[in-house]
DNA sequence: ATGTTATCCTACAATTTTAGTAGACTTTTA
DNA sequence: TAAAAGTCTACTAAAATTGTAGGATAACAT
């Protein structure tokens, strides 16, 4: 399951994607829209900035706002950025891979499926991006 | 991810479904084999039991053995048993849904979108059954 | 009957992760 | 230079994870 900073950050990443274009969003504003604990709202944009989803203005008029459009940001990439694996295990992650302890990777049953499983999830997570999850 | 003790659940199943038909198998036969901490194996070889997975025997001669043929076990139930929800929201779970609060269901995005990877997911992993993880 | 072998059950404990909070600091604008 | 924003570091409470300890119970052999 994706941790509630994860979700939190898919609703503050829509609601930037709703002003995508537009003028800088607050902290503050999103945090009482999107009811999100403010200083935990702001771990969470700060995270997303540092790997360059996000800029950032200071002072009056400043805010944050989408680096790309919304269609160039997929999910998969969201949920690494917050929520870590989207593996199941940590031997079949393209991004966080750890060797497995006791069993060889050639020939393991279970890494076998798991390899499976976990392309099917991220051809829907890597096709699927931020403007999928805007209601129009 | 999953837990350590879900690569424990599957890595003794496996055990036990290379042993199918056959003697019972004792905790510490698996603990052994497979290098799992016994304490630790007998919660989850107990687990599986409630859930109706295994049938075990006491006494001299006793172990474990599995309920049904590897081929009717999938791994989706595995997981669900030992790790909990294999959806990314409690809102888009099939066996432990919960309602997400602060978004309408109909028309909530984030939901629609883990709605389909969860289907993805679901499809390799209630397809596939313990028999597959088996090497041959 | 009784001892041995095995599972079953309840409780506890250390460590890690999650979900936040606090407060001082920096930058930008008016 | 004051106000309004984000930035940074540190701390903390609660929950989940990963185990351990020890006795109770059941089956079997003799």
């Amino acid at each position: 399951m994706l941790s509630k900073k994860t979700q939190y950050a898919f609703r503050a990443l829509v609601h930037l994607a709703e002003n995508y274009g537009k003028d800088p969003v607050k902290i503050s504003t999103i945090s009482i829209q999107q009811k999100i604990p403010l200083k935990f709202l702001e771990h969470i944009l700060n995270d997303l900035k540092k790997a360059d989803m996000l800029e950032s203005k200071k002072g009056k008029g400043g805010g944050y706002n989408l680096k790309v459009s919304p269609k160039k940001l997929n999910l998969a990439t969201v949920i690494r950025i917050i929520n870590g694996p989207i593996a199941l295990l940590p031997c079949v992650s393209l991004n966080f891979y750890e060797k497995c302890i006791d069993c060889d990777e050639k020939t393991c049953g279970m890494r076998k499926m798991m390899l499976i499983a976990r392309d099917a999830t991220l051809k829907v997570l890597e096709k699927k991006t931020l403007y999928d999850m805007m209601v129009e």
